[in-house]
DNA sequence: TATGAATGAGCCTTCATTCAT
DNA sequence: AATGAATGAAGGCTCATTCAT
């Protein structure tokens, strides 16, 4: 007769869930230190036994936080860039899908990029991300960089990958405070930094995707 | 009678200075909330109740070492980036002070930009700090476009001046963490990146310094 | 139809005394505090309700533990020392058959002496264990001091049974920590010094079973 | 003008030895686990803070308690069985002292004897105290046997010796309840146990203290 | 019968902050 | 000027115990 179950008694991959929202929530907000465990377990609408039951210590809370949003992360920009485009359309999607995805998920983004920066011991779980994202983007411009019969200079390359990752997470913060702001209008401007240069700036050039 | 000065009292300046010394060492290695007034005192040489009688509580205390090192980094930055040079000479010069100044001062560059991003109610102090550099950058390129008799893009140049930014704290992150980097060299491969633009890279074009 | 009973569904007497088991290995390993009633169930492979259906609150279940394993050993004792036989013979075959038991359950005793003796409200229960060994022995001193046609010096002999109880526990947690010591020899060590007394061992003497 | 002191500003050793007695009280009464640190604290008329910062974690408090009580014990002792005595007038008097300390400290000999015991890591320190008092006796027995001209037996020697510690423990805990008690009588009905034997007894043989 | 889900309560521990000397 | 002494407040974590299924 009951089609509906309890709302009190709820599986645990549900529960755990609900934890994680409540969680990067209240640790966007608060920071991994003054955010309380109490005031999560509240948040997620159940008590604080239950965090430590499911989830384990504030730590492993946190970096559980820090691996789903970090995996959502990295897939949502992985998928936008495919496989088969020219490197600055792959360089462009995949910009716009970190900015969609940092628009959509300010709190995860929060959590990831401004708190566990400086804390240890999470700032390797973030140094990890980090690096597949510097990756990605390296990756990316020394195939170019091959496909175009030029000798790779790994350095290089390895450096426009990080300074790349550093400027989008600038902008990212910027969107942060901009919610208006479309994210391929954030996306274009980056390009024209990132993929013209400066220099190509102010001598009036800009990029443009290709129709 | 007493012709030597004790060395217990200090004029005040002095006992300040040391004391946001210590504090900045130990905000940098523990983060703010970790870090207990105590050991800053201790670290200090001094007792913990003239921590508060000199720089008053916790967050003043932090936000004290926010300013110090954030006008030293200003004008360190400032200072470098003439007034008359062209506007890539210009960036440069800043960009290698910049690097200069994370890598002589590693903690104050943590506590300025590890700890207080993520931290409420520092990441405003940080936040005032990190645009006047975004203004610094665009400012300069505003003026080159000006020079050059192109409408400037408002927009885009601001974007620039907070891409740049970005990509710089990113470097800098990179330099902490290899200390036998030179500035120079940092600050060059940062201006390929951001001059010249990816895309010139990959035509194997390079940005120089002008001899 | 289910000729053969399932493994999972057992007699409540055979669960209990699983439990029970399970419960005396725990808290003699853990403590009463520090045991869990969580490590116990596990202990037992059966769930924590279960604990608490069957044998009520962690208290009561540690009442229980004493219970079975007090009984265990009194009754252990008092057939070991016979009615018919000689006091001295009937002293030694009752240490025997003490430190036998301790041997063969280290856990019941370390839970019956080492945790019982200083928790309340367990202490009592231990107390009433020891008076009943402590009259055990007592009376049958007593019993002998009539048969020598002796005025039985009540205090005297009293205070010799706690005396003799006393020297046993502390030879019992001896024998604990060292597993390979034969029941009887430890017996006979205290029948030296208890029958015989230490000017009498001083004078070269010593008892013997007689063949 | 002031001669007397504040009561609320104590210097530390002061305070120290207040907590500890405190502790000792409230250890006893309740057992370790179950003691809280607010209960002790408050027993000694302070805050709570002030336990952790005089000596530290609640076990280091316990094993505080443990040490003084322990010396305490151990001196009353030795100090009581001079040097050139009789073996058994040392024996007498080391007994005679055993008993009035604990008469005299019921909640110190609480703490040591009932609740270190079981508990781990307490039961070390215990144990060491424990053969300290053990090898004092034995050491005792062992000098008046070769003074008589006889093979020390090592091994009966040393079970002698904890044969007796652990009698006057049972009979310690009897002191306990019945506070009424002399340690005089105590100890003199101990020495006919462990002195002449209980087969002397039978015998209507006892010790007596030489005029 | 048997158990996963859930919690109220409490305890250890720490820390920023102040007072009395 | 300088500090040892002192505390209110709060947070992390665990556990005995009970429901709802």
């Amino acid at each position: 007769m009951r089609a509906v179950p309890s709302f009190r008694r709820l599986p645990r991959a549900v529960r755990e869930q609900q934890m994680l929202d409540a969680a990067v929530r209240v640790f966007s907000r608060r920071g991994f230190h003054a955010a309380s465990v109490d005031e999560i377990a509240e948040a997620a609408g159940i008590s604080k036994p239950m965090v430590y039951a499911y989830l384990g210590t504030k730590e492993e809370l946190f970096i559980a936080c820090l691996d789903r949003e970090g995996v959502r992360l990295m897939e949502a920009v992985a998928a936008a860039a495919g496989e088969d485009l020219a490197p600055d359309e792959q360089l462009w999607r995949g910009l716009r899908a970190f900015f969609g995805f940092v628009a959509a998920h300010r709190d995860g983004w929060t959590v990831l990029y401004r708190q566990a920066r400086g804390q240890e011991p999470f700032a390797g779980v973030l140094a990890q991300l980090r690096a597949r994202m510097a990756e990605l983007v390296s990756g990316m411009l020394a195939r170019a960089s091959a496909a175009a019969g030029l000798e790779a200079r790994v350095d290089e390359v390895a450096t426009t990958g990080y300074a790349l990752v550093g400027a989008a997470e600038a902008l990212a913060d910027w969107v942060v405070e901009h919610p208006d702001e479309e994210p391929d209008v954030t996306a274009t401007r980056l390009m024209n930094v990132v993929w013209m240069g400066a220099g190509a700036l102010l001598r009036g050039e800009g990029w443009r995707q290709r129709a």
